[in-house]
RNA sequence: CGGGGUGUAGCUCAGUAUGGUUAGAGUACCUGGUUUGGGACCAGGGGGCCGAAGGUUCGAGUCCUUUCACCCCGACCA
């Protein structure tokens, strides 16, 4: 592509609102425009990359067995209906009306689509298994989309679903995909970590996210600092705390604490470490029909990790409640503990089965247990509530647990027959008995991933692209186009690695050294040669925007060190 | 969905407290000239329904009302 004839719209400023790099570098280098909010459009460098970026996920899912097929966007309500799904995700289903009326929404995700075409269409275990995917526009009504193409109302989704007839060869399935989307982001250049992760509403027996490490990240992982174990702080599991303070020494007792509400009071009041205290969260969890209040016990050093609390309920949601809410049922904030107490459901730390040495409420005002053994509530309901703490130990190794930011450009999910069993979806197994497929699905966030390219790949002066995400490989400068000698040079090196298929880019702008280097560094190909003034002496210079170094070749030599660069 | 903020040239923003020339700057763009290794310089030029609709006033970018859009914090996020 000749640069004079290119529409790269590149600015020096940033739009006002950008905040992060990805979403600054895109829209200065002018790849993208916003439209609206969550809505953007891709210029042609942006269309380039998720276009190289398909054909990759093309490439390893065709090696992994995968077919490509691709479902219509807008869909039928009905099919949201019968599975129920149309409540659940509530106002992120954009929905509209047909001249006939009829009731449709744009696809957020696609397993009712995919069920409703393989069903009745397979129905031999003979059949089994396939695995079917698209790559496709997704429109999702965010209530609030933010930083770029990280997170728009409208993105472009890899969608995978595969069908089975067994648990056991899900798995299999299963594996091959995490295997499969472990060489994409490889081969994109990312440094990223599979994660166990929640389910959430989608529900199955697992799942695990494709996490790229990046500050700029929305999610939290808890990583070990010795083996593989990675999970999202929503899932992340622990063995409890690497060293335990000493345990204070006190006979069972029920001890006047006067106003002693917090648990840095108590932590003061009896010189114990937090460890040994206990602490009430209580909440309303909501179901579909009522709402309950819930008191969930943690160790006083833990937090209520909310997404495990809502595990453990059952529960749509989990909401606070106020003092007064309490006070109907009889509990007194500051003093509530599990014993002799049945006023509200209670869900307790597994972390607390069978500790002792513990200070907890008395359910009395100004009063608490002193010494408590926990194991005296053998039938009590445990549940993993708290959130692990930076520190904590790997619950697979003696590792310790570390944080760190990661933005979630996959996520596969082990389903199960959630959607086939509602959706009536079955098959006949070796014994002509009607079963549901035992599905799994796999996402993978295209658009999202240019923008994760750039959060990793990027300096002061604009993006960095890898070699299997750039837009163009190479780039060649000519310096000032008043010299012959330089546009021929330029000229020639331009058929000749057209002619080998690289993708190149020809800058021919009547512009000066210095603004096309800016330039060339924003956009940010991965080399470019620059032809300028030392050709009088027979060089040409070779730039790599990931070191910024410059190295000077022989202008006959230029064409083989390039194609030996690529 | 709660709380906050901002809408003026393609972009980044002044101007609005206290209403009053023809609404400004930088940048980008066009013309001419000089420059040509790190976003050049000089001269000239085009470009605005001051988000929209109502109102107050002799007069509104500025005051009042309504509304729309966008952004930020939070809640939410298969």
């Amino acid at each position: 592509m000749r640069r004079s004839r290119a529409f790269i719209p590149t600015t020096k400023e940033a739009p006002s609102d950008a905040s992060l790099a990805s979403h600054i570098y895109l829209s200065r280098a002018g790849f993208i425009s916003q439209v609206a909010s969550g809505l953007y459009s891709y210029m042609p460098l942006a269309k380039r990359v998720i276009k190289k970026i398909e054909n990759i996920i093309n490439e390893e899912m065709a090696k992994a067995g995968a077919e490509e097929v691709e479902l219509s966007f807008v869909t039928p309500a009905a099919l949201w209906q019968e599975s129920g799904r149309i409540e659940k995700f509530g106002k992120e289903l954009l929905r509209f009306r047909d001249r006939k009326e009829n009731l449709f929404v744009l696809g957020p995700t696609h397993e009712e689509m995919m069920v409703d075409m393989v069903r009745n269409r397979i129905t031999s275990y003979k059949q089994l298994p396939i695995n079917l995917y698209q790559i496709k526009t997704k429109f999702r009504d965010e209530a609030r989309p933010r930083f770029g193409l990280m997170r728009g109302r409208e993105f472009i989704m890899k969608d995978g679903y595969s069908f089975h007839a067994s648990i056991a060869d899900m798995d299999r399935e299963f594996d091959a995909m995490e295997t499969a989307y472990k060489k994409i982001l490889t081969r994109l250049g990312l440094d990223f970590r599979i994660v166990e992760a929640d389910s959430g509403a989608i529900g199955g027996s697992g799942s695990k996210e494709l996490m790229v490490l990046a500050g700029s990240g929305e999610d939290t992982i808890a990583v070990c600092s010795k083996c593989e174990y990675g999970a999202n702080v929503e899932a992340a599991k622990r063995s409890g705390r690497v060293s335990i303070p000493e345990a204070p020494v006190a006979e069972f007792n029920k001890f006047k604490t006067p106003d002693i509400k917090t648990i840095e009071d108590l932590e003061n009041f009896f010189k114990v470490d937090g460890y040994y205290t206990m602490k009430c969260v209580a909440k309303r969890a909501v179901y579909e029909e009522d709402s309950e209040i819930v008191l969930f016990f943690i160790r006083g050093c833990d937090t209520l990790q909310e997404v495990k609390a809502q595990n453990a309920t059952g529960a749509l949601d989990i909401v606070d409640v106020s003092e007064e809410e309490l006070c109907e049922l009889g509990l007194i904030a500051g003093f509530i503990g599990p014993l002799e107490q049945d006023k509200a459901k209670h869900v307790i730390d597994i972390d607390l089965k069978d500790a002792k040495n513990m200070i907890c409420g008395a359910n009395e005002e100004d009063y608490h247990f002193v010494n408590v053994d926990m194991s005296v509530l053998g039938q009590a309901y445990f549940a993993d509530i708290a959130a692990v703490n930076e520190g904590d130990s790997c619950p697979y190794c003696s590792g310790k647990l570390s944080f760190t930011k990661g933005i979630e450009v996959g996520h596969i999910f082990k389903l199960g027959t959630t959607y086939s069993s509602t959706l009536k979806a079955e098959f006949l197994d070796e014994n002509g008995k009607a079963q549901p497929f035992v599905m799994g699905t796999y996402g993978m966030g295209v658009s999202r991933l240019v923008a994760a390219v750039i959060e990793q790949h990027h300096d002061e002066d604009g993006c960095i692209w890898t070699k299997e995400t750039a837009p163009y490989m190479v780039n060649i400068m000519i310096s000032n186009i008043k010299e012959t000698a330089q546009v021929s040079l330029g000229e020639e090196l331009y058929e000749k690695l057209q002619a080998r298929h690289v993708e190149v880019m020809i800058d021919d702008r009547k512009e000066r050294f210095g603004f096309k280097m800016k330039d060339a560094e924003l956009i940010g190909f991965p080399y470019t040669i620059v032809i300028g003034k030392e050709l009088e002496n027979g060089l040409v210079q070779i730039f790599d925007r990931k070191t910024k170094e410059s190295v000077s070749v022989n202008k006959d030599e230029v064409f083989d060190e390039i194609m030996r660069l690529l």
